[in-house]
DNA sequence: CTGAAAGCGCTTACAG
DNA sequence: CTGAAAGCGCTTACAG
């Protein structure tokens, strides 16, 4: 393996000159800058990423927390967002080191031990809970960091996040729901009061205000992020005095059971009753009838987030993006018109 | 940041005595290393991994090509694989360094380049293709690898790898089926010849004869891997003269294909035909009824594959592995027995 | 525009 | 058992 002594050997030249050809190429003459990229390409010269890390203090690493469900459940979006992130990081010569850690503040040592080791210059969050711990105790020890994701506390979240406008999300769900002749339109939410839910929720009602549809008594509450959970928040909606003609779930693991829920009574989904999910994971597109679904912009998330790490002065500190809806068989128009 | 030194100043020893302590601690004297210990312990030490990596040129990173299917498909099971990956990496004090390539050759130029400027001691190959070209251009180069997956060329292959018995895997579900009353079982496979789906043939051919059960016009291949083409072969197998029983299908996606066809007529899964599928991917625990499935072993197979590319001396240079079959609703008892 | 020097923070033989 | 020296391969001021 050639080091840079070698080039400038080759090249006749000193080794900072050689340094130069690569790094600041504007100060060299130009023929001396075409002699030693000759003699780069002929002796294959890549710089050792260690030495120059070593020398600047940065490593060119971002670190990320491979996500791991409770119970062993997949993410529902984790291949297509690393994928995002992958490419994101490479498009800033940056590249993603994964690592695992508990939940909580019980991890943030393996955080703090790869800083300190140097393995990587900062972290992207994502997973991010309501009241997350990671965001303060990273910035109190003043470790770069961006999230994906907010933490929904009452006051002014440190560091930088990217987040998708839930709300916008399911308001989306609603207007098409109306636009193909819905009118009794319930929410699948969840039980534990997250901000996610929340928000997503509060995106439901607004829509429905805005449109005069009913809201009251049609929002269950599901124990779990499960079909039976699902299927169960369903056949409450559907069993009431004036059953829904669509459903908005919150999650498409939600959604799953709900179509589930509706095939058992023999209704037919998208006809019956219409059902939307959120996130566009890989299971919406499997089902039948295909289920729509709200559907996070992960590319452009991912390459926000390293923007946000990268270039922290030139991106904004907070960044809201808009989610889209991809319709497919579950929501068709009502009554067949 | 605390360096060596200023724990050397601190402890009244020798920089080489602190690292000592860290990487051979039985040279110390005890009363030695513990005030060393006490040192590091009070000025929060961690050593700079980027100074320890140039000296050794060790950088206890593996690189791993973060998979992306063609139509933006999820791989089945990357996230379970990607988490047991780096789980298995930390045990041996390694991390994972994701990055992007383009398929074949002429992503090998991104390969080369990490591991030139060291950015990677080695790599993990998944996603591994009939006639991977992948393995022999990184043998030739000396550059560190192990495989998940073979190549299925003629010769014996270049490097380690860890692969599990598609055939033993089909096998049992044959079996399976067999001991719940099954006793005309089709086989889904895909129609371009890949080692991997002729492996998994041979399996299903080999319990059916040993079973005595038909093979005869019992194989279709889909020309993709996808459910319509796996409701497409589904339907063949349903439509012959002598219809089906049950139904092997090489992927989960073609098994979900199949059920989907066999619902469509009328008939239910499990009862009418079993189906079962291939990963035991997150699609199989979410449909009704649950898609039997047979699961690849990840964790055993990370761990090997970090082994083999760790402790190349210790490990098996092959390592064929058992998958399981995981049981659900898909293939109930026959005529309810 | 080019080069000699110092140094990033470690580890590795080698003396003592 | 402990320490002085050299060096891993770069980059960063600073002279010339």
């Amino acid at each position: 393996m050639a080091t840079l002594k070698q080039v400038a050997a080759h090249a006749d030249v000193s080794v900072q000159t050689v340094s130069n050809a690569l790094n600041a190429p504007h100060r060299l003459r130009s023929d001396t800058l075409v002699r030693v990229q000759k003699s780069i390409e002929l002796l294959r010269y890549r710089p050792n990423r260690n030495a120059r890390s070593l020398r600047t203090s940065a490593v060119e690493l971002v670190g990320y927390c491979v996500p791991s469900w409770p119970g062993n459940k997949p993410h529902p979006v984790m291949d297509q967002f690393l994928h995002a992130l992958c490419s994101a990081a490479e498009t800033s010569s940056r590249h993603i080191l994964l690592f695992t850690a508990p939940p909580g503040v019980k991890g943030m040592t393996v955080y703090d031990d790869l800083h300190a080791r140097r393995l990587v210059d900062g972290f992207v969050l994502s997973q991010t809970e309501t009241h997350d711990p990671r965001h303060e105790w990273l910035a109190a020890r003043d470790i770069p960091f961006v999230s994906f994701g907010r933490v929904w506390g009452e006051e002014s979240q440190p560091g930088s996040w990217v987040d998708v406008d839930g709300a916008a999300g399911c308001a989306a769900a609603v207007r098409h729901l109306h636009e193909t002749g819905r009118r009794r339109i319930g929410l699948l939410s969840w039980t534990k009061s997250s901000g996610l839910a929340e928000d997503r929720l509060s995106g439901w009602r607004a829509a429905c205000k805005e449109l005069r549809l009913p809201t009251g008594g049609l929002t269950v509450r599901c124990r779990q992020d499960s079909t039976d959970e699902g299927a169960r928040g369903a056949a409450r909606l559907l069993d009431a005095d004036q059953p829904v003609d669509a459903i908005v779930a919150i999650s498409d693991v939600l959604a799953l059971g709900a179509m589930r829920e509706i095939e058992r009574r023999g209704l037919a989904v998208g006809v019956d009753v219409a059902v939307t999910g959120f996130d566009d994971s890989p299971l919406a597109r499997v089902v039948v009838p295909g289920l729509t679904s709200v559907s996070q912009p992960l590319d452009e998330i991912a390459a926000a987030l390293v923007r946000q790490l990268c270039d922290a002065e030139q991106a904004p500190r907070e960044l809201l993006l808009e989610p889209g809806l991809v319709v497919r068989g579950s929501s068709l128009v009502a009554d067949g018109n």
